[in-house]
DNA sequence: CAGAAATCCGAGTGAATTACTAGGAATTAA
DNA sequence: TTAATTCCTAGTAATTCACTCGGATTTCTG
């Protein structure tokens, strides 16, 4: 029932992105060296979002990464997915559309499985990385410091 | 971020001790055998079960399992952290009251975690075993059948 | 054109976790 | 005494996690 590595680090890198998303693109090495996650890790995490069409990237010297869309289209929802797959705590077949458990009409514990996905669902996908970079730059000049990051989360 | 085999399959056995709880223990092999699950393994579950103080337990022959107190006071949180350990989907440092990551005033992730935390809390501590069992009547009563376990959810 | 700076890609790996199983000890009703 | 039952520890095959490694490809710069 945790969130792994890759959504964890994910998370950090699109806002430490969406923070430095400028006319130039933004290197891999410059967000694992501010973030301090390993470069090669985080290359895969980034592969995994540019599929997901989130990122984009440009290859070759100076090359690096771009949000694919606006920070206030991408949903922590989208990002989390992309890295950990479907954020489901239970995948219930019987809450699917079609197919499914035969049971079903009188399986209970569906409700409960349905009731703890759709309240991790509402959380994520209403946060916007808009709303953390905001937040972010916020916190930042009210602290008057650049975010030194310590935290592995 | 998927709930493992020990909470499912708790929150089953639990729910079907619960619809037979009645003056004499309920065995373990009975619960293993109405839910499909391997006996084993269920015996683990209810041992960690008897731990959180959820259930009693009978020694000896005829013996077997009584829920500890009544199905309106256990909440599904209280049976999925039993077996799963804390529900957290980061269990960040920086929430604790006190210690905790240094950075913790500059860090926006964690922000965006307690929101999970908080969402997936509010879901499980308000769903009470009790909804379940009554749940489970009316869908018995309705459909006319008893309920053949297909599912392993 | 050479070389450096990047992203792209697949494979491999040690450690941890999961979902059990096996075997036996202790307890109690009949 | 015996059968039924819970209690307890240890082991194990399979899977997942969190990386690392080595190289291919692309592009900017001098």
């Amino acid at each position: 029932m945790k969130l792994s590595t890759k959504g964890r680090y994910g998370l950090r890198a699109l806002l430490d992105l969406a923070l430095h998303n400028q006319e130039e693109a933004v290197s891999l090495q410059s967000i694992a060296e501010r973030q301090n996650i390993s470069m090669g890790y985080l290359e895969q995490l980034m592969r995994m979002l540019k599929r997901a069409g989130l990122v984009t990237s440009v290859r070759g010297a100076g090359g690096g990464y771009h949000l694919a869309k606006p920070a206030t289209e991408i949903s922590v929802g989208d990002i989390l997915r992309a890295l950990e797959g479907n954020l489901d705590a239970v995948t219930c077949p019987g809450n699917q559309e079609k197919g499914g458990c035969q049971g079903a009409d009188l399986c209970v514990t569906r409700f409960v499985w349905q009731r703890i996905n759709d309240s991790i669902t509402q959380a994520v996908d209403t946060m916007m990385l808009e709303q953390l970079v905001e937040e972010s730059r916020r916190l930042q000049k009210e602290k008057g410091q650049t975010p030194a990051q310590i935290c592995e989360n």
